[in-house]
DNA sequence: CAACCTCGT
C-alpha cells in the first residue's frame, strides 16, 4: 500500500500516461471514492455515475488498477436498513442544526411547557395528599378520643395559621424543584448541542446528503417493486415513525420526571405508551423480516447484492424466456469483462503445445469477475529460519484486517455483539482473538473463545496463532476439540469446534469463564452454530459485558444484525491475494471429463503452479485421477510432469499427507477449482469453474438450507432440554427449524424415556444428554446396565457411529474384499458382526497390519476406538457400571433393542414392513442378514438409494419389544399370524449359539 | 443384489 501522498502522485501520473490528463483533485476525488466503494464494481459504476472518466476505454483498466491500489476504509453499519439509516441520520442531524441556533428559545419554551405539566401534577399530588391526610385524621380522632398524643396535638394548632405555613412551604418546595428542572432542561439541550458539535463535521453532513441522495435514487429506481409490497412496508415505515416519537417521548418523560411521584392515572398512561412502544418494536421486526425476505427472492448479480436492487435487473427478472434471459445477462457481463481470456487464446501464444492438445477438445473460459487481492501477485516468499519470526510479522501486518485493529477494538468496545464481515484469508480468525489478547480481555483470568465448525480449522489455526504469539500450543494458546484437549490452565485462546462449546453449555451454561465468545465462518450455517446463536443471544442479555463476535464472510451478515437486534456489521474489506474467476463459455455435459481436459489445457498454458481440483465424491475422484494419468502418459514428454494426487476423507492419512509436501520442480500437483475462497490464501491464484456465469448466477442455490431445517433434532432437543429451555417451539432460532421435524423429535425423546408426559427431562434423559451420542444409541448404552453387557454395547455404539466405512473395497480386489467381509459374520446380525470385527482387532493389539489383512479401515476403527474411549469415560457419571456379557449375546441384542424399538420392521407375505408405520422396505444387500430374511427385525438406519434400504440390522424376537418398551407396543400389535407356518429355524441356530 | 457419503459431540 502506497502512502496518502505517493498514492496521490502515482494516481496523477497514471491519469496522465492514460488520458493525458492531470489535475491534482481529479485523483482526489478518485482516491477518496474508491475508499468509500466496497467492491469494484461498485466504484465503477460509481465513476460512471459521475462521469468522471470515459470507462469505455482504457481508462476502465486504470480504475481497475487504481482500486487495488487504494486502501478501503472498514465500514461499521447496519446493512439492513443502511439507506434509510442514511437517511434518518440526516434528518436528525438537520434537527440537531435547528436545536442548536434556537436551543434557547425551545428550552425556555420545554420549561415553561413541562413546568405547567409538573405543577399539575403537582396540584394533584396535594390534592391527593390532603385527601389521604384527611382520612387519617377521621379515622384517628374517632379511634383515638381517650388518647391525645403528641402527633395530635400538632394537627390541633390553630387551623388558618397552618395551613398558610404548610401551603407556603410546598410553593417554595415548588419553585425550588421548578428551577431545578429548568436546570435539568437546560443542561440536557446543553449535552445534546455538544454532542452535535462533536459529531457533526461539515463533511460528513455533505457526504450524508449526497449519500441520501444516491439511495434516494436508488430508491426511485424501485419502484415497482416498491409499489408491490408497498402496504406492508408503509405500514411499517409509519410504526417505525411512531415508534420513534413515541421512544423519545419515553425518553423525556424519564428524564423530566423520573423523580415526580405519579398519579395512578398517569403510571396507566406510562405502562400503557409502554405497551404501544414493545408492540411497535415487535411488529418492525417482523416488517423488517418481511422484507428481507422479499428481497432475497430476485437472483440479482452478485455485485449489487446487499445493495439497493436497481431497475435493470428487477426488469431482466420478469421478463423473457429462460434462454433468453441467459443469452442477455451473459453478453452483459462479458461486455462488462475488461479482459477476455481464453484458453484459445493462450494456446495460440504458444503454438508448441496447440498440437497437443489438437485432439482434445477444447474448453473455452471466460474470465468474468477478479476477487481482488491487496497485494500484487508475487511469488511466495522463501525464508530462512532467521528471518521467519520477522517474517511472520510482517505477514501479521500485510493481513487485510490489520489496518483496522484500532477501529475494530473500538467497535467491540462499543457494542456488545459485532458482526464482522471478511473474506476467507483476511485475517480475522487469527488476528481478532489476538488483538483481543494485546487489549487485555483475557485479563482477571478471563478466556477468549473462538468456534470453528470443522476439527481440523480448530487446530490449525490455533497451532498458527500459537506460532504467531511465540507460545507453545497448549499453552496461552490452545485449541479443544473431540477427543483431544490441547489446552492448560494457561490457556487463554481457545480455538474449539462449535459443538464443543456447545456441550460446554452443559457444564457452564452462562459461559461465565469466557470475556469473548467469537463464533466464526457463521455463514456456513452448521447445525451447532445456529443453536450457539441462539443460546449466546440469550447469554449476552444477562451477561452485558460478555462481548459476541459473529464472523462470516461476505454472506448473510444482513440476517445476523437482524438477529442480534440490529448489531452493527463490521466490514474488512479486501483480500490478500487476488483470485481471478474463469467461467466455461457454454454448459458442459460431461463434466468430468471436461475437468480433465481443462486441466491439461490449464497445466500447458498457465505459469507453474498448483493446480487443486474439487469433485463430488470418491468414486469420482479416483476416475478423474486415472484419466488425468493415462492421457499424461499418452503425452509423455510433450508436457511437463504432472503430479496427481487424490484427496477424500477415506483415504489413508499417508496418502493424505502427501498433498503438504512440497511440489519437484518443474512438476505440477492435482482442475477447477470449485471454491475461491480456498484459493488466494498463500498466494494470488486463478478459478476455473466448470459451469457458466449464468449458472452460476441462477442455478445454483444462493445459500444452502441451513442444516438445522434439515436433520433429525433429537440431540438438540434433548441438549436444549436439559439447559432448561423447555419452550422449544419458541426458542430463538435463527432460522426456525419446521415444527413437525421439532415434534418427532419429542416424540421420540418421550419414546425412549428421556422425557415425560409434560415434557419435562427425566433423570435418565438427563444422562443421555451427558453422551455424546443419537438419543437412541445412548438409551441403548444406559439398557446395558440392566442386561450386564456394557463392554459389548459399548463397542457396538462406537462401531455404528463410524459411518459405514469399515471395510474397504478396493475396485482391483473386491472378491477378497468381500470374502474378509463375510469371515466376520455372525448369526444374529450387523450388530453382532461389528462387535466381532472390533473384538479381533483388539485381540491383534489394535494393529494396522491386522486391518491391511483383512480389508479393514484402519482410521475408521481408530475411530472407533476413541468414541469407545470417550464413552467409556463417560459411563460412570451416567451411572454404567462395567459388564461384559460373556458370550451371551442375547443380552447384547436385547440392550440393543431397548434404544432402537422404534425402529423394527417385520417380514410379511410383501416383504418387510416397518411395524408402525407400515412402510414397505428392505434390507441392505450388504447385510450379513440379506440372505436369511429373519421375520422380525431392527435397523440402525434407513437409506433411500434405489430402494428405501434397512442398513446394519439385527434379528430380534417380538416378544423382546413387549420386555424393552412396554409403553409402546400392544401384544396385540406383535402377534404373527403366520406363526405356525414359519417354524423358528433362525431362531433355533441362534440359540444354538447364544 | 446394491453401489452417493460432508461435518460435528
Amino acid at each position: 500500500m502506497a502512502t496518502p501522498a505517493g498514492l496521490e502522485r502515482w494516481v496523477q501520473d497514471e491519469l496522465h500516461s492514460v488520458l493525458g490528463l492531470s489535475e491534482r483533485h481529479v485523483a482526489q476525488f478518485l482516491i477518496g471514492t474508491a475508499q468509500r466503494c466496497t467492491s469494484a464494481e461498485e466504484f465503477v459504476q460509481r465513476l460512471r455515475d459521475t462521469d468522471t472518466l470515459d470507462l469505455s476505454g482504457p481508462a476502465r483498466d486504470f480504475a481497475l488498477r487504481l482500486w487495488n491500489k487504494v486502501p478501503r476504509k472498514a465500514v461499521v453499519e447496519k446493512p439492513a436498513r443502511a439507506a434509510e439509516r442514511e437517511a434518518r441520520a440526516l434528518l436528525e442531524k438537520n434537527r440537531s442544526y435547528r436545536l442548536l441556533e434556537d436551543s434557547e428559545e425551545s428550552s425556555e419554551e420545554t420549561v415553561s411547557r413541562a413546568g405547567s405539566s409538573l405543577q399539575k401534577k403537582r396540584k394533584k399530588r396535594k390534592h391527593l395528599r390532603k385527601k389521604r391526610e384527611e382520612e387519617e385524621e377521621e379515622e384517628a380522632s374517632e379511634k383515638g378520643k381517650k388518647k391525645t398524643g403528641g402527633s395530635k396535638q400538632q394537627t390541633e394548632k390553630p387551623e388558618s395559621e397552618d395551613e398558610w405555613e404548610r401551603t407556603e412551604r410546598e410553593r417554595l418546595q415548588d419553585l425550588e424543584e421548578r428551577d431545578a428542572f429548568a436546570e435539568r432542561v437546560r443542561q440536557r439541550d446543553k449535552d445534546r448541542t455538544r454532542n452535535v458539535l462533536e459529531r457533526s463535521d461539515k463533511k460528513a453532513y455533505e457526504e450524508a446528503q449526497k449519500r441520501l441522495k444516491m439511495a434516494e435514487e436508488d430508491r426511485k429506481a424501485m419502484v415497482p417493486e416498491l409499489r408491490k409490497k408497498s402496504r406492508r412496508e408503509y405500514l411499517a415505515k409509519r410504526e417505525r415513525e411512531k415508534l420513534e416519537d413515541l421512544e423519545a417521548e419515553l425518553a423525556d418523560e424519564e428524564f423530566l420526571f423520573g423523580d415526580v411521584e405519579l398519579s395512578r392515572h398517569e403510571r396507566q398512561e406510562l405502562k400503557y405508551k409502554r405497551r404501544v412502544r414493545d408492540l411497535a418494536r415487535e411488529y418492525r421486526a417482523a416488517g423488517e423480516q418481511e422484507k428481507l425476505e422479499a428481497t432475497n427472492r430476485y437472483h440479482m448479480p452478485k455485485e449489487t447484492r446487499g445493495q439497493p436492487a436497481r431497475a435493470v435487473d428487477l426488469v431482466e427478472e420478469e421478463s423473457g424466456a429462460p434462454g433468453e434471459e441467459q443469452r442477455r445477462w451473459e453478453e452483459a457481463r462479458l461486455g462488462a469483462a475488461s479482459l477476455k481470456f481464453g484458453a484459445r487464446d493462450a494456446a495460440s501464444q504458444e503454438p508448441k503445445y496447440q498440437l497437443v492438445l489438437e485432439e482434445e477438445e477444447t474448453i473455452e473460459f471466460v474470465r468474468a469477475t477478479q476477487l481482488q487481492g491487496d497485494e500484487e501477485p508475487s511469488a511466495p516468499p522463501t525464508s530462512t529460519q532467521a528471518q521467519q519470526k520477522e517474517s511472520i510479522q510482517a505477514v501479521r501486518r500485510s493481513l487485510p484486517v490489520f489496518p483496522f485493529r484500532e477501529e475494530l477494538l473500538a467497535a467491540i468496545a462499543n457494542h456488545q455483539v459485532l458482526i464482522i464481515e471478511g473474506e476467507t484469508g483476511s485475517g480475522k480468525t487469527t488476528q481478532i482473538p489476538q488483538y483481543l489478547f494485546e487489549e487485555g480481555y483475557t485479563n482477571k483470568g478471563m478466556k477468549i473463545a473462538c468456534t470453528q465448525p470443522r476439527r481440523v480449522a480448530a487446530m490449525s489455526v490455533a497451532a498458527r496463532v500459537a506460532r504467531e504469539m511465540g507460545v507453545k500450543l497448549g499453552n496461552e494458546v490452545g485449541y479443544s476439540i473431540r477427543f483431544e484437549d490441547c489446552t492448560s490452565e494457561r490457556t487463554v485462546l481457545r480455538y474449539m469446534t462449535d459443538g464443543m462449546l456447545l456441550r460446554e453449555f452443559l457444564s457452564e451454561p452462562d459461559l461465565a469463564s469466557y470475556s469473548v465468545v467469537m463464533v466464526d465462518e457463521a455463514h456456513e450455517r452448521t447445525l451447532h452454530t445456529d443453536i450457539l446463536f441462539g443460546l449466546i443471544k440469550d447469554v449476552a442479555r444477562f451477561r452485558p459485558e460478555l462481548k459476541v463476535l459473529v464472523a462470516s464472510a461476505t454472506m448473510d451478515t444482513a440476517r445476523f444484525s437482524t438477529f442480534f437486534d440490529d448489531a452493527p456489521v463490521f466490514r474488512i474489506p479486501g483480500r490478500r491475494f487476488p483470485v481471478d474467476i474463469f467461467y466455461t463459455k457454454a454448459p458442459e455435459a460431461d463434466y468430468l471429463e471436461a475437468c480433465v481436459v481443462s486441466v491439461l489445457q490449464i497445466h500447458v498454458t498457465q505459469p507453474p503452479g498448483d493446480i487443486l481440483v474439487f469433485l463430488t465424491g470418491q468414486e469420482e475422484i479416483e476416475a478423474a485421477c486415472e484419466m488425468l494419468q493415462d492421457r499424461c502418459r499418452r503425452l509423455g514428454s510433450k508436457i511437463r510432469e504432472l503430479l496427481v494426487l487424490p484427496i477424500y476423507a477415506n483415504l489413508p492419512s499417508d496418502m493424505q499427507a502427501r498433498i503438504f509436501q512440497p511440489t519437484p520442480p518443474g512438476a505440477r500437483k492435482a482442475s477447477a477449482n470449485q471454491r475461491a475462497g480456498r484459493a488466494g490464501r498463500v498466494a494470488a491464484g486463478k478459478c476455473f469453474r466448470l459451469y457458466t456465469a449464468w449458472a452460476y448466477q441462477h442455478e445454483l442455490e444462493e445459500t444452502t438450507v441451513p442444516e438445522i431445517q434439515r436433520t433429525s433434532l433429537g440431540n438438540v432437543v434433548l441438549l436444549l432440554k436439559s439447559l432448561g429451555i423447555h419452550d422449544l417451539m419458541h426458542f430463538d432460532f435463527l432460522d426456525p427449524p419446521p415444527y413437525e421435524t421439532l415434534l418427532l423429535a419429542l416424540e421420540q425423546l418421550y419414546a425412549l424415556g428421556a422425557l415425560n408426559h409434560l415434557g419435562e427431562l427425566t433423570t435418565s434423559g438427563r444422562k443421555m444428554a451427558e453422551l455424546p451420542v443419537d438419543p437412541m444409541l445412548s438409551k441403548m448404552i444406559l439398557a446395558s446396565e440392566k442386561y450386564s453387557c456394557s463392554e459389548e454395547i459399548l463397542t457396538v455404539a462406537a462401531m455404528l457411529s463410524v459411518n459405514n466405512s469399515i471395510f474397504y473395497r478396493p475396485k482391483d480386489k473386491v472378491v477378497h474384499a468381500d470374502n474378509a467381509r463375510v469371515n466376520f459374520f455372525l448369526p444374529g446380525g450387523d450388530h453382532l458382526v461389528l462387535l466381532n470385527v472390533y473384538t479381533q482387532w483388539a485381540e491383534s493389539g489394535y494393529s494396522s497390519q491386522w486391518c491391511y489383512e483383512n480389508f479393514v479401515q484402519f482410521r475408521s476403527m481408530r475411530r472407533a476406538r476413541d468414541v469407545r474411549e470417550q464413552l467409556e469415560g463417560l459411563l460412570e457419571r451416567v451411572e454404567v457400571g462395567l459388564s461384559s456379557c460373556q458370550g451371551d449375546y442375547i443380552r447384547v441384542r436385547k440392550a440393543i433393542t431397548a434404544g432402537y424399538f422404534y425402529h423394527t420392521a417385520r417380514l410379511t407375505r410383501s416383504g418387510y414392513r416397518t411395524v408402525k408405520q407400515q412402510q414397505t422396505v428392505f434390507i441392505h444387500p450388504n447385510s450379513s442378514l440379506f440372505e436369511q430374511q429373519p421375520r422380525w427385525l431392527l435397523y440402525h438406519e434407513l437409506v433411500l438409494t434405489t430402494k428405501e434400504f434397512m442398513r446394519q440390522v439385527l434379528e430380534i424376537e417380538s416378544s423382546w419389544l413387549l420386555e424393552v418398551a412396554p409403553h409402546y407396543y400392544k401384544a396385540k400389535e406383535l402377534e404373527d399370524p403366520h406363526a405356525k407356518k414359519m417354524p423358528k429355524k433362525i431362531g433355533k441356530t441362534r440359540e444354538e449359539l447364544g
